[in-house]
DNA sequence: AACTATTTATAAGA
DNA sequence: TTCTTATAAATAGTT
């Protein structure tokens, strides 16, 4: 290609190493463009000098994604599997977890129970009962906050309540209903006289 | 290159240019050939000839993953970003269902019940009542069978110790135990003669 | 970055 | 496909 026949080894010196990279590279580029054209192919070259310069020659209305995927589709290679396997195990353990959260819900809800023994019964029974009496008691401690928050709040509510029916008013609020509404209502339907709050 | 200058466009005959395809191609991939050694540079070549053909060239000691890896790390792309999005789309999803499940559990086993309503309290105990009623239910249609199956097995030794004892042995055999051992101990402590079966 | 003597690549023909 | 060969193109070494 020069002057005297290139000897087909490393150039040692790194200069010339370099000038002859740049220019083969060029070079390079040049027939793939020009194999591009003339066969209608896509081309795509990927170069990492000595140096670890990566360079690129990527034919028109290409990525080089869309290549890879086609070579991996041709030539049957899957450049990705790596990337996926540690993501597929993942998701696989992930779903083998999902898969033992659903049946224990499904058991505590009475079904998938056929291929329980009898003492796996009685210890979801027992499991079951353990949770639901620790539900109550956080719930009789909620009951037992709103009670006393409502105690507190309504105190000369309460006081009347108590002085015209006897009776502690605690149902009638407790669901979460407008009191004021109630106790128009009350008032209303019994001619009884409740203070205005 | 040859007789005449080329011209720089597409072949049109489908032979002259599966021809030049080749010829170019091999060309191509000596020149890279040439830089691998002359330059001490990786160089991977695909291409994809107008017939959906890949073709590929790689340095040798590389693979084209790595040269890939190389590259994007070079050039700050990310070609595996979109076969990355479905997964992780799809692992997200599952996770998702992962968390609600486990705090479902959690909360019918009366953990994380601090941000629950009185009357997300009182639907969940609602909710495991049912379950536990259904599981019982399931417990007992077990035993029943295990019980008549029991009966049935062994009607000879529940006559001879009801007839000997006035009692039924259910409670001897339903927890799973070798009855017959269990027989040979008591023949043994009472000294009441058990027939042998 | 240019130049140019040579080598190399290759288009067309066989 | 392969070989041949005339010619274009690439490029090593030089300036």
């Amino acid at each position: 290609m020069g002057r005297g026949k290139m000897e087909m080894k490393r150039i040692e010196n790194a200069t010339n190493r370099q000038v002859t990279f740049s220019k083969r590279r060029n070079g390079l580029f040049k027939k793939a463009r020009e194999l591009t054209i003339l066969c209608d192919a896509k081309v795509s070259i990927l170069i990492c000098s000595s140096t670890a310069k990566a360079h690129e020659y990527i034919s028109p209305s290409t990525t080089t994604k869309q290549l890879l995927d086609l070579y991996q589709k041709t030539l049957r290679v899957d450049l990705w599997s790596s990337h996926y396997e540690k993501m597929l195990e993942n998701l696989g353990a992930v779903e083998q977890v999902n898969r033992i959260l659903k049946k224990q819900i499904r058991q505590r809800m009475g079904e998938s129970l056929n291929d329980l023994t009898l003492e796996e019964l009685t210890g979801l029974e027992q499991d079951i009962l353990d949770g639901l009496k620790i539900i109550r008691e956080c719930k009789d401690q909620v009951l037992a906050r709103q009670i006393n928050t409502f105690k507190r709040k309504h105190k000369k509510i309460i006081d009347v309540f108590t002085k015209h029916f006897s009776v502690v008013p605690f149902k009638l609020q407790l669901p979460n209903l407008n009191f004021k509404r109630t106790l128009y209502h009350i008032n209303d339907l019994f001619k009884i006289e409740v203070p205005n709050f």
